[in-house]
RNA sequence: GGGCGAGUGUUGGAAUGGUAGACAGGAUAGAUUUAGGAUCUAUUGGGUUUCGGCCCGUGGGGGUUCAAAUCCCCCCUCGCCCA
C-alpha cells in the first residue's frame, strides 16, 4: 500500500509532466523534418468504455518502441484513433435507451482521458474517429472507386449468418464456425450482399507475404493457409440429359476414373435445377436443414456425414459412365467450387459417406506393396501409387498419372489445369445501423446507381428511432431512405446495409499521416512521405482478418494511384493476452484488473514497468498484484538512489578523461556502459523489454552498494551513471524520468546529454566497447564437460597461456593426476574444457 | 488428422551450443521500528556431506558433440491455427 513518508510522489510528478508534454506540444509530428521518419502505430481501439489491462500492455509496448525512436533523433509519428463504429454501440442503444453515438462519444471522451494518464506519447492533433463524417466520407469515396473498378459488387450468395449478432459476416469472421465476435454458431442464409473482390488479389496477397521478412512467422503461416492456393484441375462432368456440365476442382485428377458419385454443397445454386419435381421437397427440407445447422458441427470430422441423392445423374468425362449427384452437409460452398467428385477409395470422407449409404467404389491407387479391394477396404487409401482400372493409365506411377490425365483432359476439352484459392470475396454487408453507409442508390428504371462524388459523405441520421434490427431503422428513416436518383432524378431508395467496420480499419493508418484531408483521403505526398508504417503492434486475433483486409487495401489503394507502397507494415509485433490466475479476464471470472485503480494507487509508471516486465511481449502476461508492487518497489528505489547521489554529481558532468579513471570508478563506469549495451540491444534488436528492465535493475542494485569516493573523475563517472539510468528508464517510466533529468539540473543544456528540456530530448548513450573490457577475466574450468573450478587470466591471454594457467590450477591437477590429458578447449575470455 | 508454438525452482521469467535458474515475486531469519508498513542485510532447485565438496536436475526416452534447456529423432501434455 502506497505510503506517504516512504515513497516518490508518483501523482504530482505524473500529471506535473503529462501537463508539460501536452503544454509543449511535445508529440506533435510535421512532414518538415530534416530527422528521418519512423511510423509506429498500434492498432486503434473499440471504445468500448474503459481501457483494459490488455490494451494497457499493447500501447505501452508501442509507446516504449515511440519515445526510444524519438530519443535516437527520429521523426516519429505515432497517432492514435477510434474505431468507433460497431454494434456493441447499437446493443447499447437497444439494451439502455442511448444514442450509439452519445455513447461512443462519452466512451471516447473517458478513453482519451485514461490514454493521458498512462503517458503515452500520442499525437493527438491527427486523432481520427472512423464513426465521423469527415473520416467515413472517404470510406464511401473509396468504395465508389472500388465499384468502378469492380472490385465492389453485388451478387446474392450463401452467406454466414449469426443470429445473436443479426447480421451476416464474412469467411474470416467466422473461426471454427462461430462468429468471432460473440462465439455463436453460425448459419447460412442465401442473400443479395456487397463483396470485395479480394480474390483478385489473392496470388499477389500470397506471393507478398515473402516480403514481409519482419512479420511473426505464425502470422505468415495463417495468412498463407487463408489463401489456400492449390494447384489442381478443373474438370467438367456433363450432366445426363442436359448440356449443361458441373465443374468440380481437385487436386487428385490422377483419381478420376475413381469418381463414382458426384456431391454438391447443400449451397450450390444448381441443386434447385438439377432436382427432378418428384423429389424437390426432399431435398429442399434437407437443404434447408443443413443450413439452419451450424457450421462448426459441418466440418467437424467426429460429425457423421449426412446427405441425400438429388434424382439426377452426370457422367464422369474419363470413364463415361453415369453417377449419380447428391447434396451432403461435409461439402462447403468454399472448397473448390461447391462441388467434389468423390473417390471414395482415396479420400477419408468420401469413404465415410459412401459405406454409409453404400455407394460403389473403385480403387484407382494401388500402395507399392500391396493390392488393395474396394469391398475390404476400412479405410481411404490417400497416398500417391501405382494407378489401377484407369485404362491406358494403368501402371503408371500416380504423380505421374496426375500430369498425363491432365494433359490429357486438355487436349480432349474435359477439364483444364489451374489454380485455386481457399480465399473467397469479401462480403462487406452489415445488416447493422451503426455502420458507415454504403453509397448506393437502387432505381427503378435505373438499377444500381453509385452516389456521385460530390454528394459525399452519404450522411448516417442521427434523428432515428430504433425499430430493432439497423437494416429497418435506416429503411423507416423516409429522409434517408427515400432519395432522388441521380441519373434520372425519379424517386429511388438508398442501401440500408452499412460497411463492415474492418472496411474502416483497413485505410485508417494511412489517414493519420493527412487526417483532416478533405479533398482526397490523404494526399499522395503525405502518405509517401509516413508509410509504410515501420513498426505496429497489436494482437494476434488479427492475423487473418484485419491484417489481410489492410494488405488488400493497400494493394487496391496502389492502383487507384493514392499511394506507391505494396505493403502497409513493414514490421509487426503480436504481443500476447494478460491473463489472471491462469485464464483470461472476464468478468464472469471475477479476475478483472482495471487500470484506473492501478494508476490511482501506485501511478501510471509502475503500472507500464509491471507490464513491460512481467513477461516478454509475444508471450502471454500472466498478472500479479504482487508484481505490481514490486515494480513500484522498483522505481522508487530509483528514485531514492537518484536523490542520494544528487549532492555529489550536482557541480559535474558527465564528460572525463577516461585515461585518468580509477579502478573503482573503471569498475563503475564498465557496469553503466554494459547496462547501456544491454538496455539498448534488448529494445532495438531483441524488443525483450522484461530484459532491458532487469539489466537496469542490476545498475540501481550495484548503485545501491558503491561508496562513491570525492574524486572529481569519480564523480563525473557517478553523473554519467545517473544519466544513463534516467535516459535508459525513461521509455518505461518516463513521468519519473522526467522529474529526475529536471533534479539533475538538465533542464538547460548540459554535455553530453541533455540538450535541454525535456528527458525525449536527451541523447540516447552510446556504449564504449573499451569500457566493458576488464583486464582479467574469469575461466570457467570443466573437466571431460563437468564445472570442476574457475582461475582469472589476463584478457588478453593467448589459448596456449590459459592452457597453461589451467594446468597449474590446484584443483584440476588433482583432477587429471594419473590421467592423459588428450585435449584442452578454450573458449577465449570464458571457458576451457579439460578432456581425459 | 495436419501445421505452428510452448513445457525450466514455490511463482513470473533469464540463459538459443560454453558456469542452468540473471532479474523480479514469494518465503525464512536478522537489523531498524512501540507496532505494522517501508527500508537494509543474509539465505532460498533437490539429495548428500567430514562443510572441502560430491551426486542429481530444464515434460519423458534416445542420439550428435569436448560440451545440450538450446541441435536431431521418437513419445507425452498444453495452447493456437487449419481440416
Amino acid at each position: 500500500m502506497a505510503d506517504t513518508v516512504s515513497t516518490y510522489p508518483f501523482a504530482e510528478i505524473e500529471a506535473k509532466w503529462q501537463n508539460y508534454w501536452n503544454e509543449n506540444k511535445q508529440f506533435k509530428v510535421s512532414e518538415d523534418s530534416d530527422k528521418p521518419k519512423y511510423y509506429l502505430l498500434e492498432m486503434y481501439p473499440y471504445p468500448s468504455g474503459r481501457i483494459h489491462v490488455g490494451h494497457v500492455r499493447n500501447y505501452v509496448i508501442g509507446d516504449v518502441m515511440a519515445r526510444y525512436r524519438m530519443m535516437h533523433g527520429h521523426n516519429v509519428l505515432h497517432p492514435m484513433g477510434w474505431d468507433s463504429f460497431g454494434s456493441p454501440a447499437e446493443n447499447a442503444a437497444i439494451q439502455r435507451k442511448v444514442h450509439p453515438a452519445k455513447w461512443t462519444q462519452e466512451n471516447i471522451v473517458y478513453m482519451k482521458e485514461q490514454f493521458l494518464k498512462m503517458g503515452i506519447s500520442y499525437d493527438w492533433s491527427r486523432e481520427i474517429s472512423s464513426c465521423s463524417p469527415d473520416y467515413y466520407k472517404w470510406g464511401q469515396w473509396l468504395f465508389l472507386r472500388f465499384y468502378e473498378r469492380g472490385l465492389a459488387y453485388r451478387k446474392e450468395a450463401a452467406v454466414n449468418w449469426c443470429e445473436s449478432c443479426q447480421t451476416v459476416l464474412s469467411n474470416e469472421e467466422v473461426e471454427g464456425g462461430r462468429c468471432w465476435r460473440c462465439e455463436n454458431n453460425v448459419a447460412q442464409r442465401w442473400l443479395t450482399q456487397w463483396f470485395f473482390k479480394i480474390t483478385a488479389y489473392a496470388e499477389e496477397l500470397l506471393n507478398d507475404l515473402e516480403k514481409l521478412s519482419d512479420w511473426p512467422e505464425n502470422v505468415v503461416t495463417m495468412q498463407r493457409n487463408w489463401i489456400g492456393r492449390s494447384e489442381g484441375v478443373e474438370i467438367d462432368f456433363p450432366i445426363a440429359g442436359s448440356g449443361k456440365a458441373i465443374t468440380v476442382f481437385t487436386t487428385r485428377p490422377d483419381t478420376t476414373y475413381g469418381a463414382t458419385y458426384m456431391v454438391l454443397a447443400p449451397e450450390h445454386p444448381l441443386i434447385n435445377e438439377l432436382t427432378p419435381g418428384e423429389r424437390k421437397a426432399e431435398v429442399k427440407a434437407f437443404v434447408d436443414e443443413v443450413m439452419r445447422e451450424d457450421k462448426a458441427s459441418r466440418i467437424a470430422e467426429a460429425c457423421e456425414k449426412r446427405g441425400i441423392f438429388i434424382g439426377a445423374y452426370c457422367i464422369n468425362p474419363m470413364t463415361t459412365e453415369q453417377i449419380p449427384i447428391w447434396t451432403a452437409d461435409y461439402v462447403l460452398m468454399e472448397y473448390g467450387a461447391g462441388a467434389v467428385m468423390a473417390v471414395p477409395t482415396h479420400d477419408q470422407r468420401d469413404f465415410e459417406f459412401a459405406r454409409r449409404y453404400d455407394l460403389p467404389m473403385r480403387v484407382v491407387i494401388q500402395p507399392p506393396d500391396g493390392k488393395l479391394d474396394a469391398a475390404t477396404m476400412t479405410e481411404a487409401y490417400i497416398e500417391p501409387g501405382i494407378m489401377d482400372n484407369s485404362e491406358e493409365f494403368n501402371g503408371l506411377d500416380s504423380e505421374v498419372g496426375k500430369e498425363k490425365i491432365a494433359a490429357f483432359m486438355e487436349a480432349n476439352s474435359i477439364g483444364r489445369r489451374t489454380v485455386n484459392y481457399k480465399l473467397r470475396d469479401w462480403c462487406v454487408s452489415r445488416q447493422h445501423y451503426w455502420g458507415n453507409p454504403i453509397p448506393m442508390i437502387y432505381c427503378d428504371d435505373c438499377g444500381i446507381v453509385p452516389v456521385p462524388d460530390e454528394d459525399l459523405p452519404v450522411i448516417l441520421p442521427l434523428d432515428i428511432e430504433f425499430t430493432g434490427s439497423g437494416t429497418e431503422t435506416l429503411q423507416a428513416c423516409k429522409e434517408f431512405y427515400e432519395v432522388e436518383c441521380p441519373n434520372c432524378s425519379k424517386t429511388a431508395h438508398r442501401e440500408t446495409d452499412t460497411m463492415a467496420t474492418f472496411v474502416d480499419s483497413s485505410w485508417y493508418f494511412a489517414r493519420y499521416t493527412d487526417p483532416k484531408n478533405d479533398t482526397l483521403p490523404f494526399s499522395l505526398e503525405n502518405v509517401s512521405y509516413w508509410m509504410p508504417v515501420d513498426h505496429y503492434v497489436g494482437g494476434v486475433e488479427h492475423a487473418v482478418l484485419h491484417l489481410l483486409y489492410s494488405r488488400f487495401f493497400t494493394k487496391v489503394m496502389r492502383d487507384i494511384g493514392l499511394l506507391k507502397i505494396s505493403e502497409p507494415f513493414t514490421k509487426l509485433l503480436t504481443q500476447g493476452m494478460v491473463i489472471k490466475d491462469g485464464a483470461k479476464m472476464s468478468k464472469s471470472k471475477g479476475n478483472v484488473v482495471d487500470p484506473d485503480d492501478i494508476i490511482k494507487q501506485y501511478g501510471a509508471d509502475t503500472m507500464r514497468v509491471f507490464s513491460l516486465f512481467a513477461s516478454p511481449p509475444e508471450r502471454d502476461l500472466e498478472w500479479s498484484d504482487q508484481g505490481v508492487e514490486g515494480s513500484y518497489r522498483f522505481l522508487n528505489r530509483v528514485w531514492r538512489i537518484v536523490n542520494q547521489y544528487l549532492p555529489q554529481v550536482d557541480d559535474v558532468t558527465a564528460q572525463y578523461d577516461s585515461s585518468k579513471v580509477s579502478d573503482s570508478a573503471k569498475e563503475l563506469r564498465r557496469m553503466t556502459h554494459q547496462t547501456i549495451k544491454r538496455v539498448t540491444t534488448d529494445i532495438d534488436e531483441r524488443l525483450h523489454f522484461n530484459t532491458a528492465i532487469s539489466a537496469i535493475m542490476e545498475l540501481v542494485n550495484y548503485l545501491h552498494q558503491i561508496k562513491p569516493s570525492d574524486n572529481e573523475i569519480y564523480r563525473s563517472v557517478l553523473r554519467e551513471s545517473i544519466e544513463s539510468l534516467v535516459v535508459l528508464i525513461s521509455p518505461f517510466a518516463p513521468h519519473l524520468a522526467e522529474e529526475l533529468w529536471e533534479q539533475l539540473g538538465n533542464k538547460s543544456p548540459r554535455p553530453p546529454f541533455s540538450k535541454g528540456g525535456s528527458v525525449i530530448n536527451a541523447a540516447w548513450p552510446k556504449w564504449d566497447e573499451d569500457a566493458l573490457q576488464t583486464e582479467k577475466v574469469l575461466i570457467v574450468i570443466q573437466v571431460n564437460g563437468r564445472l570442476r573450478s574457475q582461475t582469472h587470466v589476463p584478457a588478453d591471454a593467448t589459448e596456449d597461456e590459459v592452457r597453461e594457467a589451467v594446468l597449474a590450477d590446484e584443483k584440476i591437477q588433482r583432477y587429471i593426476a594419473g590421467k592423459r590429458v588428450r585435449r584442452i578447449i578454450v573458449v577465449p575470455r570464458k571457458l576451457a574444457n579439460v578432456v581425459v
